[in-house]
DNA sequence: TTTAAATAAGATTAAATACTCTTAAATATG
DNA sequence: CATATTTAAGAGTATTTAATCTTATTTAAA
């Protein structure tokens, strides 16, 4: 179930990382994220940038510039960061990719993918970055291989 | 969320059809299902080509010819259909794309993906094209637009 | 004020997916 | 047997997604 795209995958562990160890500094550099996660600089500087401009990541260039969230990490939601990597109709989608799929005129699996997509959902809107970084710092998770 | 291939959508409103509205001939021609969904008709023969070497459709060439189930519709779910359509893998994916992700080192969203992927899975296995068929033929769910 | 460290922006390339086209093979029917 | 109808096979093209690269801009510190 390939369910978020490579930049999704790489943006949520990317950002997952920024907020799993936080730096002394305000800003924690998009080379460290990169070179610890061994994704690639340039894609994940893409993506930050695409956080950045969403209100999600605010950013500092110079010398110990870097990343950092805009908000604090328990009031960054999961669905945030999915949505504004994966666009804003992400839950609105038809399985088998009918255009207006509803109540009105469902396909056969209707029912059950939007109560599928209205529990995930609900997850990732209850789920904040903050309690997910804890879970990583624990040890106990991982973020790479 | 996009959860399924073209391949997959495709493959699956193209199966759908064929159960729902099953013709007099043991064969419907893929020219008829392609044509009334509005779909490219070298693309599902395609489609069609791989359900068949997997064991879930049988063709036969020639006139009156075309594509059928290889199993009475009751005794094909629509795990069958989604597995061939987009591998046999298809639950066993990490949501943020960690190789190896599993009880031993999960990643921090494991635990609730995994029941969500099993939840899915439990109803694809439950569901037969039978049935789904029904709910078409029914008139209240729809294939097309 | 020069240099180095950092992100911003977007052009470019690579790879995967989606789709189309052509030719071959099978088969029914006149 | 000739023709029309159908799927089989796979080559070819187009589009989208993924990833890389280059240049510009900002900023701290020597």
């Amino acid at each position: 179930m390939k369910t978020l795209s490579q930049v999704g995958k790489y943006g949520l562990r990317a950002i997952l990382y920024l907020v799993a160890y936080p730096s002394e500094n305000p800003y924690m550099s998009i080379r460290q994220i990169s070179d610890e996660l061994n994704l690639s600089f340039h894609f994940v500087t893409k993506i930050f940038r695409e956080l950045t401009a969403k209100g999600i990541l605010i950013s500092y260039r110079g010398p110990s510039g870097g990343v950092a969230l805009a908000r604090p990490a328990d009031q960054i939601m999961l669905i945030d960061v999915v949505k504004a990597l994966e666009g804003e109709d992400y839950f609105d989608k038809c399985l088998i990719g009918l255009p207006h799929c509803g109540t009105a005129k469902p396909c056969p699996v209707h029912e059950f993918w939007k109560e599928t997509k209205i529990k995930i959902q609900q997850n990732f809107t209850e789920t904040s970055l903050a309690s997910l970084g804890e879970k990583i710092r624990s040890q106990e998770f991982r973020l790479d291989d």
